[in-house]
RNA sequence: GGGCGGUUAGCUCAGCGGGAGAGCACCUGCCUUACAAGCAGGGGGUCACAGGUUCAAAUCCUGUACCGCCCA
C-alpha cells in the first residue's frame, strides 16, 4: 500500500468494478422489505453543480445503506428535458450559426436538439459516476422517453376529460422574451427602484374637474378603461358614475366604485388596465369593464392606441407615454419609489399579464388530497417544519398554466377542428375518430402547437419511470417511493405536483419520506452563482480530494433545516480523515499474521480490557448510526464514525494494541489481531455509504492479501456492498472494562500534561506516584499499569505510594492524584497559579453541587437518579478540592 | 404585511430540560517505523437581550433586537 491514500488512482476502477459487477442493478425478490427512490432529475442540459454533489450523496448513502441491510433497493436515475432551458441554449448555438429556429422550422430544430442530446446529454450522468452514485443505470429515464411520453398523454386526456384540464382565456404572466407564457412560481418578484407617476384625468363635461390615479406602468394607461374609487371614498363619491377621458387617447372611461381601490394609498382612485393587470382584470370582471390589449407578443404596443405609439417597444412607450402627458399638462408629479417587478426566472425580462387563451390545471381540486395525506402522516417531511409551507402553498393554489409556446417537450395532444372545435385524445388517429363523430364527416384537424410545461411530465416521474401506465412488476414492487430527497426550491415545482399526480393515478403517495436538504452556500454564506464567480465544482473537489472526502463533507455538514457553508478547509479535513484510514489500514497489514484465520468469534475469555473498550465503542457507534440514517441526520452519523474511527481506533486503540503486538505473548497478540482486523472491518461496512470508494478498495486489498476472514465479516464476497451493515452486538458491550479505559485514558492525559508543562522530551521516560482514595481505582491502575507506562512513556510508576515529600509538580484527574518528582520547578509561580485556577473551578462546581443538595425540592422533586448523581459529584469535587489544597499547601511551603 | 428558520469559543456549526462540545484557526513541544494530510499537550464562551415556567433553563413559554429565506 502507498503511504498516501490516493483517490484518483482508486476511483474509477472501483467504479467500473461496481458496474462490470452488476452492483448497481435492482432486483425484485420476494422481499418484503423494498426501499426505491427516484432521482430528482437533473437538467439534461446541466453539468453536476454542488447542489447536486450533495442531493445525490444523501441518496446515494441511503441505497448503499438500505441495500446492506438486504433490502431490496431501487433508484432510478434520470435526466429531464427542461423545456425553456434546453431550447434556449440550443437557439443561442443557432443564434452563433446566424440562425434561427425558423429558419429551421419546427422538425428539423427538433431533431437538432435531439442531436445535441445524443451528443452531450450524458454529461450530467458521467458526472454522478464520478460522485460515486450507484443508481440502477439499466433504469435510466428521459422525460420525453417514449414510456413517460405515454404517460404524459394519458394524464393529459384522463385530466381533460374530467374536467381538471381545460382551456381558458385569462391573463398570464407572458414573458416577451421568451415569447412564452409561463407559470406563477416561474416568475420571481424583484424590488425595483422606479417611479410613482401621478396623471390627472379631466372629468367629461366639467373643465377643470379631474381625477389623479397613481401608476408604476404608465404605458399601460394606453389599454385604461376605467377609474375605481372606494365606494365609502368621500372625496370621489360624486364623481362616482361620470366618465373620465383618457388623456392622449381621448376615449371616454367610466368612474366606477371598487373595494380594490386603497383610499390609502395613492390618491385612493386608480387607473383599472383589465388587460394587463392581473388585480384590475378582476376589477374588469366585476364590472362588466371592456379589455384593450395594447401589447404584441413581444411586448411592443399594438391594437387600438393611437397611432403614435403603435410600434413603440413597451419601455420605448413609456417614455413616450410619459413627455406627452407632461407636454398636455396631464402629469401631476412624479415620486420615486421602489416597488415588486415581476421578472422571468429564465429569460430575466420583465413579465407583462397578457390575455391569451392557454391550458390550466384545476390545481385546487387535486391539491384536497394533497392536503390531507401530509395531514394525516403519509406523507412526512424531514425537517417537519417544511410542512408549513407546503400547506401554505396548496391551501391558496391558483390554477397551473400548462402549455408554453415552445417546440421542445411534449406536444399537447389537442387537435382543433374547423370551427375551433377541440378535440383531445391520446393521438392523432383518435382525434380523428373523434372528429369525424363529432361532424359526421371527414375534417382537418389542426393540432395545438403548444408543449407542456417541463414540470407536468417531472410530476409523473415516481410511476411513469417505472413504467406506468403499463402494469409492470416494478411498478407493483417499488411504488410508492420510499423516500424524496430534494431541496426546498423545488418543493412547489415538483414536490407538490408529485403528490397531486400520484395520488390522482396511483391512488397512493408517491412516497412516504420527503427529507429536504439545505442549499449550500460559500463561506461567506452567499449563494454560489457563476456571475458572483464563487461556485465550487464538485468535479474539481473531486479531483483534488476524491469524491469521498467530498461527499463525507458534505454529509457531515447536512445539519437538518440548515443551509451548509462549504469550505476548502472542512473538505481538506475530511481528505485526511480518509488517509488517516488507509494508513490504519497499513498499520493492521503490516502486522497480520499469515494464515490467521480472523473469525469474529474470539472467545471472549480471551479478550483484554482495552479489546472490550473498543468493541463497546464500537458497538455503541454502531447503534448511533444506525438512528441517526434512519432519521435523515447524516452530519450526526458521519461524525459518529468519524470521531470513532479516528479518536477511539486510531489514537487510542491502535496505539495501546502496539504493547500486545510487539510483544511476546503469542496468543495475546493473536486477539489483539483479530480485534483490530475485526473491528476496521466493521467500521468500513459501516462507513461505505459515506465513502464508498476507500472502503470498497481496502475490501479488495485484503481479499488480495488472502486474508481469511469469516462469512460475517464478508468472506467470499466480492464487493463490501454484499456484505451486511454492522449491527450492534449486545454481548459485545463490557460496561465495567469501558469504564476502567476511560479512566486510565484521563490519568494517561494527566501524566502527558505534566510532561508538557516541564517540557519532557517524548522519549525521555519519567516517574510517576499515582494517589487515590479508592481503593477500587487503585487496583484499576495497577491492572492497567502496562498501558499507563507505554501510553506516557514512563520509567517507573507507584501506585499508592502515600504523600511524595519531595520535589514535584502535581494533578488531580477523575479521582487520581499525579505526581511528577522533579528536580526543580522551573516556575513556581505559574504552577501555583494553574493549580489555583483548577481549584477555583472545582470549588464553584462544589458549591454549586452543594447548593443544590441543600435544597429541600430538589431531593423532593427530582428525580431519584439525578440526586443520586448530584451526591456522587458531590465526594468527587470534595476530593479533588482537598487533594488541590493539599498541594498547594505543600508548593507555597517551597 | 404574513409565515418559516437562525443568533452558543476568533470562524463554521453540533447540543434543545439535569456537570458548556466538535472541526478549523491559535499557542507549546515532537519527523515516536500507520499516518507531518501526522502525534502529544494547552488557552479560549455571563450559550443575542428581557421577562416567565421549573427543584433545575443554552435547552420550554412570551416579548424585543438583529440576520436570512419564502409568500403577498
Amino acid at each position: 500500500m502507498e503511504k498516501s491514500y490516493d483517490p484518483a488512482e482508486v476511483e474509477g476502477r472501483i467504479y467500473d468494478f461496481w458496474i462490470s459487477s452488476g452492483l448497481h442493478k435492482s432486483e425484485i425478490t420476494n422481499s418484503a422489505k423494498v426501499f426505491s427512490i427516484v432521482i430528482p432529475p437533473p437538467n439534461v442540459t446541466g453539468s453536476l453543480h454542488i447542489g447536486h454533489a450533495l442531493n445525490n450523496t444523501i441518496q446515494d448513502i441511503l441505497i448503499r445503506y438500505k441495500r446492506m441491510k438486504n433490502f431490496d433497493v431501487l433508484w432510478v436515475p434520470g435526466t429531464d428535458h427542461a423545456g425553456i432551458a434546453t431550447q434556449m441554449m440550443v437557439e443561442k448555438e443557432l443564434a452563433s450559426e446566424g440562425l434561427t429556429k425558423n429558419d429551421l422550422g419546427r422538425d428539423k430544430f427538433l431533431e437538432r436538439i435531439w442531436q445535441w442530446k445524443e451528443n452531450s446529454g450524458s454529461r450530467i450522468t458521467e458526472q454522478l459516476r464520478r460522485l460515486g452514485a450507484l443508481p440502477d443505470w439499466e433504469m435510466e429515464r428521459f422525460t420525453l422517453d417514449e414510456g413517460l411520453s405515454e404517460a404524459v398523454r394519458k394524464v393529459f386526456v384522463d385530466l381533460y376529460s374530467q374536467g381538471l384540464i381545460y382551456r381558458d382565456k385569462r391573463l398570464v404572466n407572458w414573458d416577451p422574451e421568451l415569447r412564452t407564457a409561463i407559470s406563477d412560481l416561474e416568475v420571481e418578484q424583484r424590488e425595483t427602484r422606479g417611479n410613482y407617476w401621478y396623471i390627472r384625468y379631466p372629468i367629461e363635461g366639467d373643465d377643470g374637474l379631474s381625477v389623479t390615479v397613481a401608476t408604476t406602468r404608465p404605458e399601460t394607461m394606453l389599454g385604461d378603461t376605467a377609474v375605481a374609487v372606494h365606494p365609502d371614498d368621500p372625496r370621489y363619491s360624486a364623481l362616482v358614475g361620470r366618465n373620465a377621458v383618457l388623456p392622449l387617447v381621448g376615449r371616454k372611461i367610466p368612474v366606477i366604485a371598487d373595494e380594490y381601490s386603497d383610499p390609502e394609498k395613492g390618491t385612493g382612485a386608480v387607473k383599472i388596465t383589465p388587460g394587463h393587470d392581473f388585480n384590475d382584470f378582476e376589477v374588469g370582471k366585476r364590472n362588466g369593464l371592456d379589455i384593450i390589449n395594447i401589447l404584441d407578443e413581444r411586448g411592443y404596443v399594438e391594437g387600438d392606441v393611437p397611432e403614435k405609439y403603435s410600434g413603440l417597444e413597451r419601455f420605448e412607450a413609456r417614455k413616450a407615454v410619459i413627455k406627452d402627458l407632461e407636454d398636455g399638462g396631464f402629469l401631476v408629479k412624479v415620486e420615486q419609489t421602489v416597488h415588486m417587478v415581476p421578472y422571468g426566472d429564465r429569460s430575466g425580462a420583465v413579465v407583462e399579464p397578457w390575455l391569451t387563451d392557454q391550458w390550466y390545471v384545476n390545481a385546487g381540486e387535486l391539491a384536497v388530497q394533497a392536503i390531507s395525506c401530509v395531514e394525516r402522516g403519509d406523507i412526512r417531511f424531514h425537517p417537519r417544519f417544511w410542512e408549513n409551507t407546503y400547506f401554505e402553498w396548496m391551501k391558496n393554489i391558483e390554477p397551473w398554466c400548462i402549455s408554453r409556446q415552445l417546440w421542445w417537450g411534449h406536444r399537447i395532444p389537442a387537435w382543433y377542428g374547423p370551427d375551433g372545435e377541440i378535440f383531445v385524445a391520446a393521438n392523432e388517429h383518435e382525434a380523428i375518430a373523434c372528429a369525424e363523430k363529432h361532424y359526421g364527416e371527414e375534417v382537418t384537424l389542426v393540432r395545438d402547437p403548444d408543449v407542456l410545461d417541463t414540470w407536468f411530465s417531472s410530476g409523473l416521474w415516481p410511476f411513469s419511470t417505472l413504467g406506468w401506465p403499463q402494469d409492470t412488476e416494478e411498478l407493483g414492487h417499488y411504488y410508492p417511493t420510499s423516500c424524496l430527497v430534494t431541496g426546498f426550491d423545488i418543493i412547489f415545482f415538483w414536490v407538490a405536483r408529485m403528490i397531486m399526480l400520484g395520488l390522482k393515478f396511483m391512488d397512493d403517495v408517491p412516497f412516504r419520506d420527503v427529507y429536504v436538504h439545505g442549499l449550500i452556500r460559500d463561506a461567506k454564506g452567499r449563494k454560489m452563482s457563476k456571475t458572483t464567480g464563487n461556485v465550487i465544482d464538485p468535479i474539481d473537489v473531486i479531483e483534488k480530494y476524491g469524491a469521498d472526502a467530498l461527499r463525507f463533507s458534505l454529509a457531515a455538514l447536512a445539519a437538518q433545516g440548515r443551509d451548509i457553508k462549504l469550505t476548502f478547509p472542512v473538505i481538506e479535513g475530511y481528505r485526511n480523515f480518509m488517509n488517516k484510514i488507509w494508513n490504519a489500514t497499513r498499520f493492521v497489514f503490516m502486522n497480520l499474521e499469515p494464515g490467521l484465520v480472523y473469525d469474529s468469534d474470539v472467545d471472549s475469555s480471551r479478550l483484554s480490557v482495552p479489546d472490550r473498550w473498543i468493541l463497546t465503542r464500537l458497538n455503541v457507534t454502531l447503534g448511533e448510526v444506525e438512528g441517526f440514517i434512519e432519521n435523515y441526520e447524516f452530519d450526526k452519523a458521519s461524525q459518529a464514525l468519524y470521531h470513532f474511527i479516528w479518536d477511539d481506533y486510531c489514537d487510542w486503540y491502535l496505539e495501546i494494541s502496539k504493547f500486545s503486538l510487539y510483544g511476546e505473548d503469542g496468543e495475546s497478540k493473536k486477539t489483539t489481531l483479530n480485534v483490530l482486523v475485526r473491528v476496521l472491518l466493521r467500521s468500513l461496512r459501516a462507513l461505505h455509504p459515506f465513502a464508498p470508494y476507500i472502503t470498497e478498495e481496502i475490501f479488495r486489498i485484503f481479499g488480495e492479501k488472502g486474508v481469511s476472514l469469516p462469512e460475517s465479516e464478508g468472506l467470499g464476497s466480492k464487493s463490501i456492498l454484499d456484505v451486511q451493515y454492522p449491527t450492534p452486538s449486545e454481548n459485545e458491550m463490557f460496561k465495567d472494562e469501558s469504564e476502567q479505559v476511560e479512566l486510565v485514558k484521563s490519568v494517561v492525559t494527566g501524566i502527558r500534561n505534566l510532561r508538557a508543562i516541564m517540557g519532557v522530551h517524548p522519549s525521555d521516560k519519567v516517574s510517576i506516584h499515582l494517589n487515590s482514595e479508592s481503593g477500587e481505582i487503585e487496583d484499576v491502575l495497577r491492572e492497567n499499569l502496562e498501558i499507563i507506562f507505554g501510553m506516557s512513556s514512563l520509567g517507573d510508576c507507584v501506585v499508592c505510594g502515600g504523600d511524595f515529600q519531595g520535589k514535584a509538580i502535581s494533578e488531580v484527574v477523575s479521582g487520581v492524584e499525579i505526581v511528577m518528582p522533579v528536580e526543580n520547578l522551573l516556575d513556581l509561580e505559574k504552577e501555583i497559579s494553574r493549580l489555583s485556577k483548577d481549584l477555583a473551578k472545582v470549588s464553584q462546581e462544589l458549591k454549586k453541587t452543594e447548593g443544590k443538595l441543600a435544597n429541600s425540592d430538589f431531593i423532593k422533586r427530582a428525580p431519584e437518579d439525578i440526586v443520586e448523581k448530584e451526591r456522587g459529584k458531590l465526594d468527587e469535587f470534595q476530593s479533588h478540592k482537598k487533594k488541590l489544597e493539599e498541594i498547594l499547601r505543600k508548593l507555597s511551603a517551597v
